[in-house]
DNA sequence: TAACCGTACTTACGATGTAAGCAAAGCATG
DNA sequence: CATGCTTTGCTTACATCGTAAGTACGGTTA
């Protein structure tokens, strides 16, 4: 029996086919699994289309272009953060606290999605003084109220968010590029023979080559984020 | 009178055209040249090859690729630290003088060149441990061993190197995107309609706009960095 | 002169982003 | 039910891209 009524089901889509129907999130998680499997540079609309059973042109129905598709991308990742438990928009336990929580759900986000973080850092943000990694209004809004609740002038508490964001940005686009995120364009096929560089007249190099290719990366983020942490508490007082 | 000797003069080109000559170096700066006036996304081979009076096909004579070309780019530009005569590839007044050097040098380099210097830090280097923005192995030797020398030992250095990497990262990355360095894609000829976020929700943004927008790079970046060789400082003993 | 070679141009192909128009299916009305 | 509007997706078409392959031409050497 079929029913016409007012209120459909959810699944009304197509009603031959079982394809679950086209929107502007599904599409930016096919986006984002699809970065995060291929690399930005074989993201065209005709493959995310292909991807969603889909021609390429019906993706522009919800999205303007593929540099618009890109930014919705970049957003929807970032705002996982706010489904991250271990993450508060208010502080709870003091300014520290909030901030060690902050820079360790974005850190979750970089090592989850390394092909994507790149862009997050280095995509124009939605207001020219916003910058990444938060890159939402409303995170700067939440960072700035922390600080300030705690006690953190105005100039110092921009004067943090730069620095936060400084910090957060190098460790964390460093930290995903040795996670061999191939953050370019290449897919180097070609493990051993001339992609191992010439070490002959660089001695140290060859001596430490295996300590810089360990990796320390949570160890020495933590370090440099407590540094970080301590240096913000000298200014406060 | 024709002199068909045997050494030409440097003028020696094309013999009607005054055409001065395609060379691999001047691809490449022509290519910095471009990036720089037309944004990476504008920069193609044909338009590089208009760029200089040459057909876009006569380029892959000196690069193999645009990927290529762009690491090049990179390189070249990256090159230019050699020609800084405030930075010192050894260290003569000290490790912290040495890095200071080194840090003030790679941020003129980004000033200058806006927006090539995502690039910088975007591009893999030649090998997976040597970092951005240094990227030359010559330049990681060069910092490995004034760290030693210095008396660091050899986890120390390579612990100090990373740091010191992020650092750079972090700090000129948003410096130069601050610069309106428009670091993706889109030139936006439309300043102030919807360009202008909407604040009504972040009343604590919208209190400290200016002093977001304020330019403080300068500043915060030498006490970013005197905080940084602090921190390496206290290692030491 | 002839052979050669490095340089630059021409042509051609497949892939890309996207503008424009079209078709079919859902819903709201008579 | 018939009619029309709206939403959705497909089709076609075009300029532009990176680049493989072949060609023409001038300078060097024999």
């Amino acid at each position: 029996m079929v029913e016409s009524g007012t209120s459909a089901s959810p699944e009304t889509g197509h009603p031959g086919g079982d394809r679950p129907r086209l929107d502007r999130q599904r599409i930016l998680e096919a986006g984002a699994v699809f970065i995060e499997e291929h690399g930005v540079r074989q993201l065209s609309m005709r493959r995310l289309g292909a991807e969603l059973d889909v021609e390429a042109m019906s993706l522009y129905r919800y999205v303007p272009s593929r540099e618009d598709l890109l930014d919705g991308i970049v957003e929807s990742v970032v705002d996982e953060l706010y489904s991250d438990p271990e993450v508060y928009v208010e502080p709870r336990y003091g300014w520290q606290d909030y901030l060690l929580r902050l820079a360790h759900g974005l850190r979750r986000l970089a090592v989850k999605h390394p092909q994507v973080f790149p862009l997050i850092a280095t995509r124009p943000a939605e207001a020219p003084w916003v910058r990444p990694p938060l890159r939402s209004l409303r995170w700067v809004e939440s960072f700035l109220r922390a600080m300030t609740q705690a006690g953190f002038s105005n100039e110092q508490a921009v004067e943090a968010y730069r620095a936060f964001s400084s910090f957060l940005i190098g460790n964390l686009l460093l930290e995903v590029a040795a996670l061999g995120a191939d953050i370019g364009p290449v897919e180097d096929p070609d493990p051993s023979p001339s992609r191992q560089a010439d070490l002959t007249d660089y001695p140290l190099l060859q001596e430490l080559q295996d300590l810089l290719s360990e990796d320390r990366s949570k160890q020495e983020f933590d370090a440099a984020l407590d540094a970080l942490l301590d240096r913000l508490d000298s200014q406060l007082t």
